[in-house]
This record gives structure tokens, C-alpha cells and sequence, in this order.
DNA sequence: CTTAAAACATGACAAATATCATATATTTTA
DNA sequence: TAAAATATATGATATTTGTCATGTTTTAAG
């Protein structure tokens, strides 16, 4: 069994700022887990009572809307911290985590995250830098909600995807999303999604076979309003 | 001039966590302020090199989006600091901060608060606690943005108003704000706000004398689809 | 007080998006 | 493999929202 201390993954997270005994504190207490694609790691309303730190795989993070539809408030990668923010302010999760693709992941619990943030002020500065970053960019995509049409915001995900999870041999996106999960995404219906999925195809945006979709003209995209 | 120590604002946001001799140190270089109705505090892109505790007043935050419309992400009220985002990763403001009504706030830099953010774990973890949780308001906010209607948000907009800052001796909400300010809170054209608040005074959900807003039937406002 | 400017209001119309229906393709299950 | 379930696709239409035009009211300035 691997140590947190020899994980590279922990470069990726507020981890880093831990030192040796601390890590292989965390090693002794931490439990780790293998997800298959589509299930849930925990849903809305749940105690999490922990932090899983995302070894491998991609999940998406959404919540239920009043009126019924799931939306995907993020993705969440490999490398990323996952439930630091229900932990911190001791509430249940305001969101529901399903796997996107097969997931490894480690649990560690909350007794020892907290044991860390209350006496190592650069762990708990580091984890502050994190959710700061974080609400930056959720500030961000309020304003994209709020302004931005559909198209834009369906075109602004394609370079997202694009440029955060790379594309393989054959230049398609390495991460395989449902039309509905397009959908969720941007906040809008399926068959919206799919229609302008269409378009992009037909004006030579994007190539799709299937489920893989590949940015063909990055600088369009860029342009669609 | 008052200290640090006696003021009872701090009592609402992380300032709290800090003892005595750190209040005094604050009260020794920080700066006061006094802004009128209108006046920006700070622009989307200035390096704020502190931060501002909310004596009195209320302030909206800002931002353009690329179609060249303001949004408001939040709005900043007595009690409340500004700017600790900033502050805490290093990084140029991400928001304009406007007063919407005239305004008392301390300015404590940059330097102070890092000082008490690297040796005060109690400190620290307060503020990330504070960030934490308006990052649920902040995911929550997307999901509405991507979900409701604009009927609802601004119905939404009406009971927060309500609910947040009180209202009046004639029931009037106490925020006084402009068409336009409903508008850039809920992501739509200042044209869309005014019809729709029309639309809830002949509905009898609202009474309107100038820009003075009475909430009439909040449980239909909460019904509002 | 009078005038200019800004904010508010509303109609008419255009554009964007949602919904419903239905067809086809793809994947899963038996 | 066949059948069922699910996902994708697209047309027709309704609804929501934005834009432009115009008039009125309120506020600010001289």
C-alpha cells in the first residue's frame, strides 16, 4: 500500500503543505477506494465526514434545482481535494459527487484534516489559497450564468475541456460527457445542447463521432456569440 | 478615534478570532473612511493591498462581462470584510465595489493581515470557515443563474432583500436600489426587471412608491414560477 | 423655478430557448 | 443475437427574454 508521503498527487493539493510525520499520520488512517464511472461518491445532504483526495478520474459535482434538473456545479480532477468546504464549515454537502470516469480515490478523515488545519497555520493558509481560488472562479462563472447566451457558454465549455483535460491521439477531448452532462453544464435542456452541438458541427467549429467531440477551430469558437 | 478593540463590528467576520495586543497592532495602522452613495471603493483589476471591514453601509461587487453588462455577484454589508480573497491569493481584485448607500469602513493592509493569517491558526481558520461558506452561497447562486427563470430570481431577489436587510416602519425594503441594480442582480435586461416588477404589483405580490418596494405576500412571491 | 438629464414605464417586435413529438442510432440486458 | 432501454437528433411550436422605440416621471443642475 502506497504512503502519502511518496504520492505525487498530494503536489496537486493543499497536502503539499504537510510535513513527513504528518503525512504518514494521514497514510495510517486513510482508506482508499476504487469508483466506477457513474456511481456516486456521496450525494447532496450527506455527512462527509472527510476529504477525498482524487488520485485518478474526473467527477462531476451537481445539485438539484427547484425545479427538478441536476446541475453540474464542476468537475473535479484527478490531483483535486474533494469535500475540504462541507468539512471546513461543518455542514453536510451541498452537492452530490458522481464519477465521470473509473475513479481512484483516498478517504481521509475529518478528525485528521482538522487536526492539521487547527496547529499548521501553512496547511490551513494553503487550503485557504485553494477555496479562494475557487470562489474566484465561481464568481466568474455567475457573471458567464447571468450574460452569456447558451451558444457562448456551450462554446466556452468546449475550450474549457479543451484546453484543461487535453485531447488524445487523435485530437479528440480525453473526457467523454453525455449530451446531458453538456447540458448540465451550461444550464440549459438536452435537446438545446444537442442543437447546438449540430451547429457547431455544421459551421466546422467542432468534429464529432459519437460521443467524442473535437475542437476543430479553437479561434471560433473563441468567437461565437 | 475608535479601536479595533471596542468596535463591535468585529464581531461579525473573522477579526474576531484575534486577541487583544493583535486588535491593538490593527487599530494602530489601520485607516478610516467615509464613502457616499455611488463612489467606487475599488475597480475590477486594482491591486487592493488589504482589506476593508464594513463599518456601516452596503456595497455592491461588480463585474463586466464580456457583452459589456455589470453583474452583481454579491452584495457586502455592515459587518462584512472585503477584499480577504484577494488578499489571500495574491492576486489583483476580480471585482469593482460600488456603495449603494453611504459608507463608514476600516482599511487594514495587506502586510497586518498576513501577519496574524501565517501565526494564527484560530484566525485563519475563521476566515477560511467564512470563505467556505460563501462558496455554497456562490454554487448555489450558479444553480439558480442556470436553472431559474428570471421571474423567479428576481421573486428570489425580492425575499432576500426582505428577509436580509429588514424593512422600514412603512414595511419598505430598507436597500433602496435602482431598476437597473435589480437588473444586473438577476442577469437580465433593466427593460425585463421593470416589467416583471410591474407585473408583481398588479399581481399584488409587491407595492411600489418610486423606488421604495414593499413586500405584500411573501409566501406568493415564494410561489412564483 | 425651470430646464436638462436620468430613471422608469410600456408597446411592438425579434431573437433565443424550452417543450413536445417523433425518428433513428447506440448501448445494455436478457 | 434479439429486444428493451437509453441516448442522440431534428422538426414544429410555445414561451421567455431581449431590443428598440417612445413617452412619462423623477431627480439633479443652473
Amino acid at each position: 500500500m502506497s504512503t502519502c508521503q511518496q504520492c505525487i498527487i498530494k503536489q496537486f493539493n493543499a497536502l503539499r503543505a504537510l510535513g513527513k510525520d504528518d503525512l504518514i499520520r494521514l497514510s495510517g488512517c486513510k482508506t482508499s477506494k476504487y469508483i466506477t464511472k457513474g456511481e456516486v461518491l456521496f450525494r447532496e445532504g450527506e455527512s462527509i465526514n472527510g476529504v477525498y483526495c482524487i488520485k485518478d478520474g474526473i467527477c462531476k459535482l451537481t445539485k438539484l434545482s427547484a425545479n427538478g434538473k441536476d446541475q453540474i456545479v464542476k468537475l473535479v480532477v484527478t490531483g483535486d481535494l474533494l469535500g475540504q468546504r462541507s468539512l471546513v464549515s461543518d455542514e453536510k454537502s451541498n452537492l452530490t459527487a458522481i464519477a465521470v470516469n473509473d475513479m481512484e480515490v483516498c478517504f481521509i478523515p475529518k478528525r485528521e484534516i482538522l487536526h492539521d488545519l487547527t496547529r499548521n497555520a501553512s496547511f490551513s493558509l494553503d487550503m485557504l489559497q485553494e477555496m479562494a481560488k475557487e470562489l474566484r472562479i465561481a464568481d466568474n462563472i455567475i457573471v458567464d450564468m447571468a450574460q452569456k447566451s447558451v451558444r457562448q457558454r456551450l462554446a466556452d465549455l468546449l475550450l474549457y475541456l479543451h484546453t484543461t483535460f487535453d485531447v488524445d491521439e487523435g485530437g479528440f477531448l480525453s473526457v467523454i460527457l453525455s449530451r446531458e452532462d453538456y447540458a448540465n453544464l451550461v444550464g440549459t435542456a438536452t435537446e438545446s445542447a444537442i442543437r447546438i452541438l449540430s451547429q457547431f458541427k455544421k459551421e466546422g467549429l467542432i468534429s464529432t463521432t459519437g460521443k467524442q467531440i473535437k475542437v476543430v477551430d479553437f479561434d471560433g469558437l473563441k468567437r461565437v456569440e
